[in-house]
DNA sequence: CCATAGTACCTTGACACGCATAGTAGTGTG
DNA sequence: CACACTACTATGCGTGTCAAGGTACTATGG
Protein backbone atom coordinates (compact mmCIF):
# COMPACT_ATOMS: atom_id res chain seq x y z
CA UNK A 1 0.00 0.00 0.00
CA UNK A 2 1.42 3.67 -0.53
CA UNK A 3 3.44 5.14 -3.53
CA UNK A 4 5.56 8.12 -2.74
CA UNK A 5 4.49 11.05 -0.48
CA UNK A 6 4.08 14.66 -2.02
CA UNK A 7 7.01 16.60 -1.33
CA UNK A 8 4.44 19.53 -0.20
CA UNK A 9 3.29 17.15 2.86
CA UNK A 10 6.72 16.70 4.11
CA UNK A 11 7.40 20.79 3.87
CA UNK A 12 8.41 22.01 7.11
CA UNK A 13 9.91 18.70 8.51
CA UNK A 14 12.89 18.64 7.12
CA UNK A 15 14.87 19.89 9.66
CA UNK A 16 13.26 17.83 12.73
CA UNK A 17 13.99 14.38 10.71
CA UNK A 18 17.53 15.29 10.60
CA UNK A 19 17.19 16.31 14.43
CA UNK A 20 15.34 13.06 14.82
CA UNK A 21 18.18 10.63 13.13
CA UNK A 22 21.09 13.18 14.60
CA UNK A 23 19.94 13.10 18.28
CA UNK A 24 20.76 8.72 18.02
CA UNK A 25 24.31 9.69 16.92
CA UNK A 26 26.44 11.28 15.02
CA UNK A 27 26.02 11.41 11.03
CA UNK A 28 26.71 12.31 8.08
CA UNK A 29 24.74 13.42 4.79
CA UNK A 30 24.81 10.49 2.55
CA UNK A 31 24.03 8.28 5.86
CA UNK A 32 20.88 10.42 6.69
CA UNK A 33 19.81 10.41 3.08
CA UNK A 34 19.82 6.19 3.27
CA UNK A 35 18.47 6.22 6.73
CA UNK A 36 14.93 8.41 6.10
CA UNK A 37 14.54 6.06 2.97
CA UNK A 38 14.84 2.94 5.40
CA UNK A 39 12.55 4.42 7.98
CA UNK A 40 10.25 5.44 5.60
CA UNK A 41 10.13 1.76 3.72
CA UNK A 42 11.69 3.64 0.73
CA UNK A 43 8.23 6.15 0.40
CA UNK A 44 10.19 9.22 1.08
CA UNK A 45 13.14 10.54 -0.79
CA UNK A 46 14.57 12.88 1.16
CA UNK A 47 16.78 15.09 -1.81
CA UNK A 48 20.18 15.55 -1.14
CA UNK A 49 19.58 19.02 -2.71
CA UNK A 50 17.25 19.40 0.46
CA UNK A 51 19.22 17.87 3.15
CA UNK A 52 22.72 19.81 2.87
CA UNK A 53 21.22 22.99 2.36
CA UNK A 54 18.75 21.97 5.73
CA UNK A 55 22.59 21.09 6.79
CA UNK A 56 23.39 25.06 6.12
CA UNK A 57 20.52 26.22 7.54
CA UNK A 58 20.46 23.78 11.28
CA UNK A 59 24.07 25.21 11.38
CA UNK A 60 23.52 29.23 10.70
CA UNK A 61 21.31 27.98 13.58
CA UNK A 62 23.45 26.40 15.92
CA UNK A 63 20.81 23.30 16.45
CA UNK A 64 23.65 21.02 14.73
CA UNK A 65 27.56 21.28 14.46
CA UNK A 66 30.30 19.88 11.93
CA UNK A 67 33.59 18.04 11.44
CA UNK A 68 35.22 16.08 9.09
CA UNK A 69 35.62 12.62 9.57
CA UNK A 70 39.25 10.90 9.34
CA UNK A 71 38.52 8.48 6.67
CA UNK A 72 41.78 6.71 5.68
CA UNK A 73 40.08 5.80 2.29
CA UNK A 74 36.94 6.44 0.54
CA UNK A 75 35.02 9.92 -0.11
CA UNK A 76 35.81 12.62 2.93
CA UNK A 77 32.80 12.57 5.53
CA UNK A 78 31.06 15.71 7.07
CA UNK A 79 29.94 14.57 10.02
CA UNK A 80 26.92 16.22 12.14
CA UNK A 81 25.92 16.24 16.05
CA UNK A 82 23.30 18.01 17.31
CA UNK A 83 23.58 20.62 20.06
CA UNK A 84 21.80 21.07 23.19
CA UNK A 85 20.03 23.68 21.86
CA UNK A 86 19.43 21.58 18.84
CA UNK A 87 17.92 18.70 20.96
CA UNK A 88 15.46 20.85 22.79
CA UNK A 89 14.74 22.74 19.34
CA UNK A 90 13.39 18.75 18.18
CA UNK A 91 11.71 18.18 21.14
CA UNK A 92 9.33 21.46 20.70
CA UNK A 93 8.97 20.73 16.83
CA UNK A 94 8.40 17.12 18.24
CA UNK A 95 5.35 18.22 20.09
CA UNK A 96 4.10 20.99 17.91
CA UNK A 97 4.06 17.81 15.44
CA UNK A 98 1.40 15.69 17.18
CA UNK A 99 -0.52 18.76 17.86
CA UNK A 100 -0.88 19.58 14.27
CA UNK A 101 -1.26 15.54 13.80
CA UNK A 102 -4.54 16.25 16.07
CA UNK A 103 -5.71 19.87 14.30
CA UNK A 104 -4.98 18.31 10.27
CA UNK A 105 -7.40 15.19 11.24
CA UNK A 106 -10.19 16.95 12.37
CA UNK A 107 -9.45 19.98 9.38
CA UNK A 108 -9.38 16.85 6.83
CA UNK A 109 -10.74 13.97 7.88
CA UNK A 110 -13.69 15.69 10.71
CA UNK A 111 -17.18 16.91 9.46
CA UNK A 112 -18.18 20.27 10.33
CA UNK A 113 -19.67 19.19 13.71
CA UNK A 114 -17.22 19.69 16.59
CA UNK A 115 -18.97 16.93 18.56
CA UNK A 116 -18.55 13.48 16.28
CA UNK B 1 -1.53 22.63 25.92
CA UNK B 2 -1.71 24.03 22.48
CA UNK B 3 -0.72 27.48 20.98
CA UNK B 4 -1.31 28.39 17.33
CA UNK B 5 0.21 25.61 14.83
CA UNK B 6 3.27 27.02 12.57
CA UNK B 7 1.75 27.45 9.12
CA UNK B 8 4.53 24.91 7.79
CA UNK B 9 3.01 22.25 9.21
CA UNK B 10 0.15 22.97 7.57
CA UNK B 11 1.53 23.85 4.05
CA UNK B 12 0.36 21.63 1.09
CA UNK B 13 -2.86 20.71 3.03
CA UNK B 14 -4.88 24.13 2.37
CA UNK B 15 -6.66 22.51 -0.83
CA UNK B 16 -7.28 19.54 1.06
CA UNK B 17 -9.25 21.50 4.04
CA UNK B 18 -11.45 23.82 1.81
CA UNK B 19 -12.57 20.36 -0.16
CA UNK B 20 -13.09 19.04 2.59
CA UNK B 21 -15.42 21.72 3.82
CA UNK B 22 -17.14 22.18 0.18
CA UNK B 23 -17.43 18.75 0.46
CA UNK B 24 -20.55 19.36 3.04
CA UNK B 25 -22.58 22.00 1.30
CA UNK B 26 -21.26 24.98 -0.88
CA UNK B 27 -19.45 28.14 0.67
CA UNK B 28 -18.10 31.16 0.85
CA UNK B 29 -14.65 32.74 1.28
CA UNK B 30 -15.32 34.50 5.27
CA UNK B 31 -17.23 31.66 6.06
CA UNK B 32 -14.82 29.09 5.40
CA UNK B 33 -12.35 31.53 7.10
CA UNK B 34 -14.65 31.17 10.15
CA UNK B 35 -15.39 27.30 9.77
CA UNK B 36 -11.08 26.26 9.67
CA UNK B 37 -10.98 28.58 12.78
CA UNK B 38 -13.94 26.85 14.67
CA UNK B 39 -12.64 23.76 13.57
CA UNK B 40 -9.26 24.10 14.65
CA UNK B 41 -10.42 25.60 18.07
CA UNK B 42 -8.76 28.96 16.78
CA UNK B 43 -5.60 27.05 16.57
CA UNK B 44 -4.90 27.67 13.47
CA UNK B 45 -5.84 30.84 11.28
CA UNK B 46 -6.57 30.42 7.75
CA UNK B 47 -5.08 34.16 6.47
CA UNK B 48 -7.18 35.64 3.57
CA UNK B 49 -5.00 35.98 1.44
CA UNK B 50 -3.67 32.20 1.40
CA UNK B 51 -7.73 31.24 1.15
CA UNK B 52 -8.32 33.32 -2.17
CA UNK B 53 -5.24 32.52 -3.79
CA UNK B 54 -5.91 28.77 -3.13
CA UNK B 55 -9.35 29.49 -4.84
CA UNK B 56 -8.06 30.46 -7.95
CA UNK B 57 -6.11 27.41 -8.33
CA UNK B 58 -8.61 25.35 -6.92
CA UNK B 59 -10.93 26.85 -9.91
CA UNK B 60 -8.46 26.67 -12.39
CA UNK B 61 -7.89 22.92 -11.72
CA UNK B 62 -11.80 22.69 -12.09
CA UNK B 63 -12.00 20.97 -8.58
CA UNK B 64 -14.67 23.65 -7.68
CA UNK B 65 -16.90 26.45 -9.42
CA UNK B 66 -17.72 29.84 -8.47
CA UNK B 67 -21.15 31.94 -8.35
CA UNK B 68 -22.44 35.39 -7.46
CA UNK B 69 -24.46 34.93 -4.35
CA UNK B 70 -28.09 36.86 -4.75
CA UNK B 71 -28.11 38.83 -1.11
CA UNK B 72 -30.34 41.17 -1.18
CA UNK B 73 -28.72 43.18 1.66
CA UNK B 74 -25.11 43.10 3.33
CA UNK B 75 -21.69 42.19 0.69
CA UNK B 76 -22.16 40.37 -2.13
CA UNK B 77 -20.68 36.68 -1.63
CA UNK B 78 -19.17 34.62 -3.88
CA UNK B 79 -20.29 30.99 -3.41
CA UNK B 80 -18.12 28.16 -4.37
CA UNK B 81 -18.97 24.59 -5.35
CA UNK B 82 -16.75 21.38 -4.97
CA UNK B 83 -17.17 19.27 -8.44
CA UNK B 84 -16.73 15.61 -8.98
CA UNK B 85 -13.37 15.88 -9.97
CA UNK B 86 -13.32 18.04 -7.03
CA UNK B 87 -14.53 15.25 -4.82
CA UNK B 88 -12.04 12.77 -6.15
CA UNK B 89 -8.87 14.85 -5.63
CA UNK B 90 -10.62 15.28 -1.64
CA UNK B 91 -10.71 11.81 -1.49
CA UNK B 92 -7.05 10.83 -3.00
CA UNK B 93 -5.85 13.94 -0.64
CA UNK B 94 -7.23 12.23 2.05
CA UNK B 95 -5.47 8.99 1.33
CA UNK B 96 -2.21 10.57 0.88
CA UNK B 97 -2.87 12.53 4.35
CA UNK B 98 -3.32 9.12 6.32
CA UNK B 99 -0.47 7.72 4.38
CA UNK B 100 2.07 10.76 5.21
CA UNK B 101 1.23 10.90 9.03
CA UNK B 102 1.87 7.08 9.35
CA UNK B 103 5.51 7.95 7.62
CA UNK B 104 5.77 11.06 9.54
CA UNK B 105 5.19 9.90 12.77
CA UNK B 106 8.13 6.57 11.96
CA UNK B 107 10.45 9.61 11.07
CA UNK B 108 9.65 12.23 13.92
CA UNK B 109 9.12 9.86 16.38
CA UNK B 110 10.46 6.84 15.74
CA UNK B 111 13.71 5.19 16.66
CA UNK B 112 16.65 4.09 14.33
CA UNK B 113 15.37 0.71 14.72
CA UNK B 114 12.41 -0.71 12.32
CA UNK B 115 11.13 -3.12 14.46
CA UNK B 116 10.28 -1.66 17.77
C1' DC C 1 -23.81 62.33 12.39
C1' DC C 2 -19.75 60.01 12.62
C1' DA C 3 -16.35 56.65 14.40
C1' DT C 4 -15.66 51.90 14.94
C1' DA C 5 -16.04 47.12 14.24
C1' DG C 6 -17.63 43.47 11.53
C1' DT C 7 -18.68 41.29 7.03
C1' DA C 8 -16.87 40.24 2.41
C1' DC C 9 -13.80 40.32 -1.45
C1' DC C 10 -9.38 41.23 -4.01
C1' DT C 11 -4.28 42.44 -5.46
C1' DT C 12 0.62 42.95 -5.13
C1' DG C 13 5.21 41.85 -3.92
C1' DA C 14 8.32 39.26 -1.26
C1' DC C 15 10.18 35.23 1.09
C1' DA C 16 11.55 30.46 2.20
C1' DC C 17 11.69 25.70 1.18
C1' DG C 18 12.39 22.07 -1.75
C1' DC C 19 14.12 20.52 -6.00
C1' DA C 20 16.12 19.75 -10.76
C1' DT C 21 20.31 20.05 -12.55
C1' DA C 22 25.00 20.01 -12.72
C1' DG C 23 29.51 19.40 -11.12
C1' DT C 24 33.76 17.38 -8.41
C1' DA C 25 36.09 13.31 -6.74
C1' DG C 26 37.27 8.79 -4.88
C1' DT C 27 36.11 3.53 -4.84
C1' DG C 28 34.59 -0.97 -6.47
C1' DT C 29 32.93 -4.24 -10.14
C1' DG C 30 32.52 -6.67 -14.68
C1' DC D 1 37.72 1.14 -19.11
C1' DA D 2 32.93 1.99 -18.56
C1' DC D 3 29.62 2.06 -14.99
C1' DA D 4 27.63 2.26 -10.50
C1' DC D 5 28.10 3.82 -5.96
C1' DT D 6 29.71 6.85 -2.25
C1' DA D 7 29.98 11.73 -0.77
C1' DC D 8 29.72 16.63 -0.94
C1' DT D 9 28.56 21.29 -3.12
C1' DA D 10 26.46 25.27 -6.01
C1' DT D 11 22.95 27.67 -8.82
C1' DG D 12 18.62 29.01 -10.12
C1' DC D 13 13.65 28.07 -10.41
C1' DG D 14 8.63 27.01 -8.98
C1' DT D 15 5.25 27.18 -5.62
C1' DG D 16 2.59 28.20 -1.47
C1' DT D 17 1.97 31.39 2.04
C1' DC D 18 1.65 35.79 3.90
C1' DA D 19 2.08 40.89 5.13
C1' DA D 20 0.24 44.83 3.67
C1' DG D 21 -2.88 47.39 1.47
C1' DG D 22 -7.30 48.43 -0.80
C1' DT D 23 -12.67 48.56 -1.77
C1' DA D 24 -17.39 48.51 -0.07
C1' DC D 25 -21.51 47.64 2.66
C1' DT D 26 -23.94 47.13 7.47
C1' DA D 27 -24.69 47.66 12.33
C1' DT D 28 -23.79 49.80 16.85
C1' DG D 29 -22.98 53.41 20.17
C1' DG D 30 -21.84 57.96 21.56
Amino acid sequence: MGGKISTDLIRGHTDTIILNILRQGDSYGYEIYKTVLTLSGQRYELKEATLYSAFRRLEQDELIVSYWGDETQGSRRKYYRITAKGKDHYEQNRKDWVFAREVLDKLIQGGLNSDE
